[in-house]
DNA sequence: GCAAAACATTATTTTTTTGTCAAGATTGGT
DNA sequence: ACCAATCTTGACAAAAAAATAATGTTTTGC
């Protein structure tokens, strides 16, 4: 189980676009250096990332990349949707009603597992923005310390 | 993000073997043919699991496959370890000392998102056992509940 | 003891995912 | 107008994952 590559590095390259002070902006050499990345491959990431509206970028000599929104409004699940078809896969779709020619139709114990943690890391994604994530300092470990603090109590309530 | 196929196809052929009364035991053709894989794959799936002690197995004419502890003891994090290198993975290594050499030592923005997201994920899985994923009712839906309910009270707190 | 049924293990092929290349299109500066 | 820097986009190559094939080993029943 695990982020693709597409998602964690076109997530990263969008953390560095928020980085930025207004009027600035990244050319594509400049992203693909930082990640240690190729300029081709940050190509095709900035492409997703324009086509689905979340950066903005200009052509010519002092063209570049940079947020077509603010950080503070660009959640992390949107964004990893974009960048992979979904947050988890959901091989049985036909609990949402979408597919039905899966051989597990009937009696299939596992699809609430697969369900439910798509659901549950949704939701922590859509907690987090990209202005959480600008700079050294962030709030979300303080986030995810309190949410595993949570699972704790749950696992002493024996559910 | 997601489960592999390997992730969800072994633990599915452990399901099948959870179901079975004491004494049972199920052939490779058996469970390939429920899961809709092939023998071969299947094959390799419980070799897999019987490497890591998950399950035992017998050869010749009456042999089979059949779990090796109670399906209440078998937390689903430690079969999905087993079946994937690990339940997610970490590009940043680094944050818990492993490797030195990723390029974003120093100032990543999203190593925390990803630690956060695998002790998430983690710690969900640890709470299932196999035994709560045996017949049609299942309690894996009332936890999830739960977790989803508590995760909205974070939001609604602005965490 | 022999044959059939079943698991064990390694090698090969196929598919999917990633990453690269190259040609085109747009802009800014001179 | 031209050139250089930049993004755009489709085709292609490499790597990883998944599935299959093939060969070997063990056990049961006769």
């Amino acid at each position: 189980m695990k982020i693709s590559a597409q998602e964690e590095y076109g997530l990263r390259c969008l953390v560095q676009l928020a980085n930025l002070q207004p009027g600035e902006s990244l050319t594509l050499p400049q992203i693909a250096e930082r990640e240690g990345i190729s300029t081709a491959n940050a190509g095709k990431l900035m492409w997703l990332l324009n086509k689905a509206g979340f950066v903005h970028s200009t052509r010519g000599t002092k063209g570049g990349y940079f947020l077509a929104r603010p950080a503070s409004e660009v959640r992390l699940n949107e964004v990893i949707k974009v960048l992979d078809q979904d947050v988890l896969n959901k091989h049985c779709e036909s609990y949402t009603g979408v597919l039905d020619s899966c051989v597990h139709n009937g009696d299939c114990g596992i699809r609430p597992v697969i369900v439910g943690l798509h659901e549950i890391v949704e939701n922590a994604l859509s907690q987090i923005t990209l202005a959480q994530l600008v700079g050294t300092e962030s709030s979300v470990d303080a986030m995810f310390h309190q949410i595993k603090g949570i699972h704790r109590t749950l696992e002493a309530q024996r559910i």
